[in-house]
DNA sequence: AACACGATGGACT
DNA sequence: GTCCATCGTGTTA
């Protein structure tokens, strides 16, 4: 198998990175994902992105080396898995919002019965991630790691979903990229086709 | 110390 | 479309 995706994939604008994240493969906890859908958090002037107030203990790994993982919990229960991008102390990320499994199928099964991934809180489940994860590397064998996969034949962008407390235009701006014939991928907030 | 709320998902009308 | 579970986090006092 090909190497992992070394740091300096990740050491780039987190929309750059986004794109040619679709595809990789994602594994953690005896599951393999191929990304389909992911949105970036850029930095500066991004008012949805975590790091927008500053560096706090939650947002802490954001602010560190590219290519380490960012774990954070939401609405109680969902465990959501972010890439950090950018140089050190650019607190950028790429937040994996849907995947196809391709390996430790039966596994996937177990968590998510239903076989969807199609949105962050189910890839959370399906890769088994805590937020003990947050701030772990990437690039090494480890409880996470991604390796380069099938890159999309047909990508397709649209604004981010679930930042209405974002401002202008950062709250329109086309950050949500997808596999665009992947069935993994959400179905809301896309504009027509 | 209190409090409001979230980069969501599942159930239900 | 609506409702709400569930709790860590950040902000405010």
């Amino acid at each position: 198998m090909a190497p992992p995706l070394p740091a300096t994939f990740y050491a780039r604008d987190a929309l750059d990175v986004a794109a040619d994240l679709l595809g990789a493969l994602v594994t953690a906890n005896g599951v393999t994902l191929r990304i389909t859908e992911v949105e970036a958090y850029r930095f500066p002037g991004d008012t949805a992105n975590h790091a927008r107030m500053g560096r706090t203990p939650r947002n802490t790994p954001m602010w560190g080396p590219p290519g380490h993982a960012y774990v954070y919990l939401c609405y109680g229960l969902h465990r959501m898995l972010n890439f950090v991008t950018g140089p050190e102390g650019h607190p950028a990320a790429v937040l994996i919002r849907g995947g196809e499994p391709v390996d430790g199928i039966d596994v996937f099964r177990d968590r998510r019965p239903d076989g969807s991934c199609d949105g962050p809180g189910k890839v959370g489940a399906a890769l088994a991630l805590g937020t003990a994860d947050s701030g772990l590397p990437l690039s090494v064998a480890g409880p996470v790691v991604v390796h380069p996969g099938p890159p999309p034949s047909t990508i397709r962008r649209g604004p981010r979903v679930g930042i209405d407390y974002a401002a202008e235009p950062d709250r329109l701006a086309p950050w949500r990229l997808a596999d665009a014939s992947s069935a993994q991928v959400g179905r809301m907030g896309w504009p027509r086709r």
